[in-house]
RNA sequence: GCCCGAGUAGCUCAGUCGGUAGAGCAACUCAUUCGUAAUGAGUAGGUCAGGAGUUCAAUUCUCCUCUCGGGCUCCA
C-alpha cells in the first residue's frame, strides 16, 4: 500500500496511509487531539477534517481551543440554525448565512410571506439544541453548476447565485462555493443540505456555544429595490464561559447606552412633540455641552481661527450653485415658500463661509483663510436610521473650512492632523484608526496634478503622525480625497467622529478665486474639517465612553458636601462658597437624609468628589474626600489642598 | 423608507384568558440629626401613546396613526 507524508507545524513529519484524511492524521497523533480537532489548515488554507492529505503538505489542526476555529463555529452554527428553520417551517428558501463578528446571521424566506417574531428564536434555539444530540455529520460533496441547478431549483435566492457568479464571470468574494464550474454543497441529514464553500466543523455535536438574538429584516443583496428577507442574529463562542462573557459585555453596553444615560441624569430628552431626532438639552446636559464648546473655540481660537455664524436657511439659488440640490436633495429639509422666494433649511455650512470668502477679493497673501462656525444643521434622516443623539435631524457641527493655494496643501495637512489628535486626546481618547480614501474611478473633478498632491499630502501626514491607517481606494468622493479618525471607545467599540476632506468642486462652483503673486487669478482648495463631527453625536460617544463618569472638568456638579448631622451645615456650606469662589461647581446635600442615603445618592449620581464633614472637620477646618471609584475614604484633608487636587484634575482633563 | 417588536405613574416594571389598574425608586408631609452605598410612617401621582371598530362593557380583541427599539437601506 501506497504511503504520503505530510509536515506538522513544528517541523515534524508523519506517515500516513494513501487517502488518508486530517481526521486521521489527528487520531494518529493522539485520541485528545482528535476528539479537540474541528478542522485543518492543509499548506495555509483551512479544510474540513475530512478532506483527503496528499504528499508532502504541512498541516496544521485546528482545535475547539483555537481562536481560529471561531470562524468555523459560527458559519456551521448557522448552518444548524438554518437546518432548524427548515425544520420548523417545511418551504422555508434561504439565502446567504455568514459568519460575522461575534457571531452569525442567516437570512431567509418563509412559504406564503410568513413571518417571525423574537418569540419563534426559542422554538428554533430548541430544535437546534436536538439537532446538535443528534451529531450529524458535515458531509462536503462537489457538483457540476448544472447539477447545482437541478438541486437547488427549488431554492431561488441559490439558483440567483450560482448563476450570476457561475464561470467565475464577477467577483466571487461572497460565494466562494462557486469556483469555476464546481458547485460544493454540504449535507447533514436526508432534507437538508447547503450550498456552501466550507470548511465545516465535522460534526453538529461540536456545536452548542450560542444563541440566538434578534429577527430582523434585510434585503436580499442588501438593496432595498429586491425583496426584504428574515434575518436572524445568533451570536456563537467556542466554550460556555466565552459566550457567557460576550452576553455579560452587550449587558454592560446597554447599561452605558446614552439614551438611558441623558435620561438617568438629566441631560437630554426628545419629546414626542418635537419629532423624531430632535432633542432638547436639559440644564446639566447644556452644561456639559457649553463646557466642550468653550473648550472647542479656546483650542480654535489658538489654531489661528477665525470664527462665523450663519443663517439656519437660504435660498434655493445658494444650494442650485452649490449642488447640493443636485446631490443632496434627498437629505435636505422640504423647502419653505417665502416672499416668493424659496428657502431651504442648511444641511452643510460649507455655502456660508463660502460667501464670506467671496466677500472680499483674496490675495496669496491672505491664505489660508480658516473660518470656523459651531453651526447647526438640519438633514431629512429616514425615519429608521435616527438613533438617539448619535443619529439625528438637527445637529451642531464643529465645522471649518480652510481655503488654501494648492501649494500649501500638505502643510496644512499636517496641521490639521495634529489638531485633530490633540483634541481627541483631550477628551480621553488614545486609540486611533484613520481611514484614507483615494479618487474614484468613476467620476471625479480636479486634474491628477491636484488629486495627487492632495492626496500625497493626506498620506504623509498620517504617515509622519505615525497614524495607523488603512487606504480605502477610490472610497473618496467625487470632488476630492479625505481622512476619517475612528477612535475606540472604554469598552473598545470604533466611533467615526473626525474627518478631514479636500473639495476641488466648491470653488469651481462658486468661482473662487485669490490673486497669487504673479499677479493671476488662481482657484483655491478648500478643505472640510470636523473634529468631534456632530457636537450631538460626540456627546453621546463621550457618554457611553465615560459611562456617564465624566472627567472633573466636565461634570455639571463636581462636588457635593454633606454635612453629618445639621449642626454642620453651616460649615458644609463655608466649604462650598470656598470652592465656588474657586471657579468649582459645587452643591451641598443638607442633613434631611441619613449620611449613609446621601452618600450613596453622590455615588449614583455619579460625581468625581463627595464630601463629608463633621465636627472634627468643623474643628480642624478639613473635609473627608470620596473619591469616584475608590472604596477609601480620605479623611482630615484641608479645603485647600482638596480645591488644589480638584484644580489639577480640571487642568489635567481627569 | 422597509421588516420585526414595544408603548401602563417622573423612572424601572408587574397586571388584566374583556368588568377602567399595582409595586419599588423618585416627589411631597411628619418624625428621625445620623462619620460613609437605601431610617421609619404617611400623602399624592395614571384618558393604560392617540384615534376608530367589535362588544352590555376595551388598558386588554381588531384596524389605522404617532413615537420608540433592533435590523436593513441611506449618510453627495
Amino acid at each position: 500500500m501506497n504511503q504520503l507524508t505530510v509536515r506538522l507545524p513544528d517541523g515534524s513529519e508523519r506517515v500516513l496511509e494513501d487517502g488518508a484524511t486530517a481526521a486521521d492524521l489527528a487520531a494518529q497523533i493522539g485520541p485528545g487531539l482528535a476528539k479537540a480537532a474541528l478542522t485543518a489548515v492543509v499548506d495555509g488554507t483551512e479544510v474540513d477534517l475530512a478532506a483527503s492529505l496528499t504528499d508532502g503538505v504541512t498541516v496544521e489542526l485546528v482545535t475547539d481551543r483555537d481562536e481560529r476555529a471561531l470562524h468555523t463555529i459560527r458559519h456551521s452554527t448557522a448552518h444548524l440554525m438554518a437546518q432548524a428553520i427548515l425544520d420548523l417551517h417545511p418551504g422555508a428558501t434561504f439565502a446567504i448565512g455568514p459568519p460575522i463578528e461575534h457571531g452569525f446571521y442567516y437570512d431567509f424566506e418563509l412559504p406564503d410571506g410568513k413571518t417571525l417574531s423574537d418569540e419563534d428564536l426559542a422554538a428554533i434555539e430548541d430544535r437546534m439544541r436536538s439537532l446538535v444530540d443528534e451529531d450529524q455529520p458535515f458531509e462536503r460533496h462537489e457538483i457540476s453548476v448544472d447539477e447545482a441547478l437541478d438541486l437547488f431549483s427549488g431554492e431561488p435566492y441559490k439558483v440567483e447565485m450560482i448563476k450570476s457568479f457561475a464561470g467565475g464571470a464577477a467577483s466571487s468574494d461572497d460565494v466562494g462555493e462557486i469556483s469555476g464550474d464546481v458547485v460544493s454543497y454540504y449535507r447533514n441529514s436526508d432534507t437538508f443540505l447547503d450550498m456552501c464553500t466550507g470548511p465545516h466543523v465535522p460534526t453538529t455535536g461540536r456545536l452548542g456555544h450560542f444563541k440566538l438574538q434578534k429577527v430582523a429584516g434585510a434585503y436580499w443583496r442588501g438593496d432595498e429595490k429586491r425583496p426584504m428577507l428574515q434575518r436572524i442574529y445568533g451570536t456563537a463562542w467556542l466554550n460556555k464561559k466565552d459566550l457567557k462573557a460576550h452576553l455579560h459585555r452587550l449587558e454592560e453596553a446597554e447599561k452605558r447606552d446614552h439614551r438611558r444615560l441623558a435620561n438617568e441624569m438629566d441631560l437630554v430628552s426628545w419629546p414626542e412633540e418635537l419629532g423624531p431626532g430632535l432633542a432638547v438639552w436639559h440644564p446639566k446636559g447644556a452644561l456639559i455641552r457649553t463646557l466642550m464648546e468653550d473648550f472647542s473655540r479656546q483650542r480654535h481660537t489658538e489654531g489661528g481661527y477665525e470664527f462665523a455664524f450663519s443663517p439656519h436657511i437660504a435660498k434655493s439659488v445658494l444650494w442650485e450653485t452649490s449642488g447640493h440640490l443636485d446631490f443632496y436633495a434627498d437629505g435636505m429639509y422640504p423647502p419653505m415658500e417665502m416672499d416668493g422666494a424659496t428657502y431651504y433649511p442648511k444641511p452643510m455650512n460649507c455655502p456660508f463661509h463660502v460667501m464670506i470668502y467671496k466677500s472680499n477679493q483674496r490675495s496669496y497673501r491672505d491664505l489660508p483663510i480658516k473660518i470656523f462656525e459651531l453651526g447647526t444643521v438640519y438633514r431629512y434622516e429616514l425615519s429608521g436610521a435616527v438613533h438617539g443623539l448619535l443619529r439625528s435631524r438637527g445637529f451642531t457641527q464643529d465645522d471649518s473650512h480652510i481655503f488654501v493655494t494648492r501649494e500649501d496643501i500638505a502643510e496644512q495637512i499636517a496641521d490639521l492632523l495634529d489638531f485633530v489628535l490633540d483634541m481627541l486626546r483631550a477628551f480621553g481618547f488614545d486609540d486611533f484608526q484613520a481611514k484614507l480614501s483615494t479618487r474614484p474611478e468613476e467620476k471625479s473633478v480636479g486634474d491628477d496634478e491636484i488629486w495627487d498632491m492632495a492626496t500625497e499630502g493626506l498620506r504623509s501626514a498620517l504617515d509622519a503622525h505615525g497614524l495607523d491607517y488603512i487606504v480605502d481606494e477610490g472610497g473618496g468622493a467625487f470632488y476630492g480625497p479625505k481622512i476619517d479618525v475612528d477612535v475606540k471607545d472604554a469598552i473598545g467599540r470604533a466611533w467615526q467622529l473626525s474627518t478631514i476632506q479636500l473639495d476641488f468642486n466648491l470653488p469651481d462652483r462658486f468661482d473662487l478665486e485669490y490673486i497669487g503673486a504673479d499677479g493671476d487669478r488662481h482657484r483655491p482648495v478648500m478643505i472640510h474639517r470636523a473634529l468631534m463631527g456632530s457636537i450631538e453625536r460626540f456627546f453621546g460617544v463621550l457618554l457611553e465612553h465615560y459611562a456617564g463618569n465624566f472627567p472633573a472638568w466636565l461634570a455639571p456638579e463636581q462636588v457635593r458636601v454633606l454635612p453629618v448631622a445639621e449642626a454642620h451645615q453651616e460649615y458644609a456650606e463655608q466649604v462650598a462658597s470656598t470652592l465656588k469662589a474657586g471657579g468649582f461647581r459645587v452643591d451641598v446635600d443638607p442633613a434631611t437624609d441619613p449620611l449613609g442615603k446621601r452618600v450613596r445618592r453622590g455615588k449614583v449620581d455619579k460625581l468625581p468628589y463627595v464630601l463629608v464633614v463633621g465636627d472634627d472637620d468643623v474643628a480642624a477646618g478639613t473635609v473627608g474626600v470620596n473619591t469616584r471609584g475608590e472604596k477609601d475614604v480620605d479623611r482630615d484633608v484641608t479645603v485647600e489642598d482638596f480645591a488644589a487636587r480638584l484644580h489639577d484634575d480640571v487642568d489635567q482633563k481627569r
